[in-house]
DNA sequence: CTTTTTGCCTACCGCATGGTAGGCAGATGC
DNA sequence: GCATCTGCCTACCATGCGGTAGGCAAAAAG
């Protein structure tokens, strides 16, 4: 009876709003995206579109709202994979990449929005980082205490660094990766942006852990320590 | 006699108008930047700013011109660092480190353009890049064969990492800080930046060479392999 | 002194923008 | 059958945008 009675299987024109926005203000930027070019890209008038969303302003919380809300949902994912064994943190990590691999434009409109909203973004990470800043900090420090984790390694900030390798390093990696082209150094069979992603791992763990000997199998198993 | 006939020593209007553009532009991204606004931060009108910059779009160019200069400046002194010593590496990422930190807005800046306009930065980068980016690589793979890099380590990959690390932490640093201010567990007298960059600079180390007991002293001073 | 050039200005223009007002067909409720 | 509500539309508007035309004082050139 509200205003919002949506059934959640159709590809409603709301929907498809929200994912013309999506591509085009990750792709361009909010302020160098017109309402009126989202309409076009939908297939309907902008005043059709002002219908759905009253304002253009409106229509960016949405699509905020709806990416945190996407990110809430495999949050859980993460959280339980993220116990004390060593194997368990490339699960962790390649869950949070994959979120963002899986739609690069979550990576670039996250990112444009640390550049363009900065207040606002620092709001909503002091409010959200705490949940799991603090228990992938406990998560290290205990390692740290095992020895197994590089006892000269600052939590927080290497979290931040963890983090901004994924998030920016997949956003701009369409542009970025022509630097992998030019190289063509791989031997196996792997697309580059996996050839990109391992190394992104391969650095994280590189950079956490004590190293053995040879290390960072680019295999999915985990070789036990 | 030309159009362009400007001493290097006098802080004129054009400059200003560049410096203003540079903050403003940074900040707020480029199509979110009116030229009235420029303008105004300058404090003359904005038809006197077309006078110097026949359009924005020109402006813009010159806005890129000067950052590249200033980088070319930076260059030579970086690549005349890159050696084949273990200790040179610092040197080389620190001052590339200090290139961004110096000014944030030329981080923030260059990252914007990567997303802003992917085409030109990947003919860009497939111009400029192959210049470091050859050297970087031999002298990684150089360090592969004699043992002091890990093996499993990707140059291009991991070259191409470790600038997203530095571009987009710099460039992000002023918002994601929060969460090393929640944290708190620094011991040591320092900023949040300096914590911030070792965290980075001990990343890439510790990513890069095989490690041998306990690394990365939080100091200048190079401890020679 | 006169002419040209430089640097900044006022006045104005065409255009695209975000947003309002209101119409209108079809589905729904009584 | 009638009223209401939903979803999309056409028509219109005020504003701010980038950019043009041209004036005007001071400096430079002859």
């Amino acid at each position: 009876m509200a205003k919002t009675n949506k059934k959640q299987e159709e590809p409603s024109v709301r929907e498809r709003i929200l994912a013309e926005a999506m591509h085009l203000v990750a792709s361009k930027g909010y302020e160098a995206t017109s309402i009126q070019a989202i309409a076009d890209a939908v297939g309907i008038r902008k005043q059709s579109l002002l219908y759905h969303f009253p304002s253009k302003e409106n229509l960016h919380e949405c699509l905020i709202e709806q990416l945190v809300a996407r990110w809430n949902d495999v949050l859980p994912k993460v959280m339980l994979a993220a116990t004390n064994s060593r194997g368990r943190f490339e699960a962790v990590m390649r869950t949070v990449v994959e979120f963002f691999a899986e739609n690069p434009d979550r990576a670039r409109l996250l990112l444009r929005e640390v550049l363009d909203r900065p207040e606002e973004m620092r709001r909503v990470m002091m409010l959200h980082s705490q949940v799991w800043s603090s228990a992938l900090r406990n998560y290290i420090q205990d390692g740290q205490e095992l020895g197994s984790v590089d006892p000269g390694l600052d939590p927080e900030a290497y979290i931040l660094h963890i983090l901004t390798i994924i998030l920016s390093g997949l956003a701009t990696f369409s542009t970025m990766s022509v630097v992998l082209e030019q190289g063509t150094s791989t031997g196996r069979g792997e697309t580059e942006l996996e050839r990109y992603v391992d190394e992104m791992m391969r650095i994280a763990q590189a950079s956490l852990f004590v190293k053995r000997s040879s290390q960072s199998r680019p295999e999915n198993e985990e070789s036990v320590s």
